[in-house]
DNA sequence: ATTCCATGATCAG
DNA sequence: TGATCCTGGAATC
């Protein structure tokens, strides 16, 4: 599930449950156990995300530069999820219900609780740590204030494919392995094409097109990348019938058919991932 | 019952 | 590039 849309999505999920309030936190699988002590009973204060990374933030409010410092005791706290390939987080209402051995990290209140199951990431950190974290992803499309401009300066700059700057959360913060291919094909862009030789108006049509997709991504909880002019309705196909979720022009739809040029959709490794792509409408420069 | 695979990322060599 | 970590559902035996 986990691209940046799945991130935010979840951080409002936590907002709308926990913020304000005490909660409690505990344990079940053991392997967070001494956090999930220290934050057992404080209130959260916040849930944030930056691309794939969620922060949850726990104890008196996060200083600013114009507060006084903190005098003693509990400093505010956040807890550093990633979900990795396979993580997931799975809200109920109250009363929760005994949870199962894979439960890294359970939180609830008198309404909600939340499970973490499978992260790649479930830590206490301090707010330098998080600051740190920051500084090392790219702009985020789903983070108000961000903008694509730091990004055009690294892929203008490199021969490295644009389907592997995509996935580089150095460079931009958030896009996984659907956004990657979808974006790229909404955009009629070669994946296998070097990053410096895109265009700035082909990135910036890029960036923009991101921050739409992944907005509605937030919205929907959901995947949808498919223009209206090419949706099943509106063409007379059947809808996708897998459940990943919603509809997409290539992304796991190798050797069928594209919906807009009728050209056979291709895929291959990069980058560790697999790729998709339609060849017809993602022409490379020699062809 | 077992293997495989996944919308991720890091580390060694 | 390959091994590794994390979990669960689907495919395969």
């Amino acid at each position: 599930m986990p691209e940046g849309h799945t991130i935010h999505r979840l951080a409002l999920d936590h907002r709308s449950r926990f913020e304000g309030g005490p909660v409690r936190a505990s344990s079940p699988q053991g392997k967070f156990a001494g956090g999930a002590a220290l934050v057992d009973g404080q209130v959260m204060t916040t849930a944030e995300a930056h691309g794939k990374h969620l922060f949850l933030g726990f104890g008196l409010p996060p200083a600013t530069s114009d507060d006084p410092p903190q005098s003693t005791g509990d400093a505010h706290r956040w807890v550093h999820i990633h979900l990795g390939l396979f993580g997931k987080l799975g809200f109920g209402t109250a009363p929760a219900p005994p949870p199962t051995d894979t439960v890294r990290l359970r939180l609830a209140n008198a309404s909600a609780y939340a499970d973490l199951r499978g992260p790649t990431t479930c830590a206490l950190i301090t707010e330098d740590e998080k600051d740190a974290i920051h500084d090392r992803l790219g702009p985020d499309p789903l983070r108000p204030g961000d903008d694509g401009t730091r990004a055009w300066q690294r892929i203008s700059r490199s021969r490295t494919t644009i389907a592997a700057l995509l996935l580089d959360q150095k460079i931009i913060a958030g896009v996984g392995n659907v956004y990657r291919a979808e974006v790229l094909f909404r955009h009629r862009i070669d994946p296998y094409r070097p990053g410096r030789d895109l265009t700035r108006t082909e990135w910036d049509a890029i960036w923009a097109d991101l921050v739409f997709l992944m907005a509605e991504g937030v919205r929907h909880n959901r995947i949808d990348t498919v223009r209206p002019e090419h949706l099943p309705e509106a063409m007379g196909r059947p809808p996708r019938v897998d459940d990943h979720g919603g509809e997409v022009y290539v992304y796991r739809r190798a050797h069928l058919g594209c919906h807009i040029c009728g050209g056979e959709i291709r895929t291959a490794g990069l980058a560790a991932r697999n790729l998709f792509w339609c060849p017809g409408c993602q022409p490379s420069a020699g062809g």
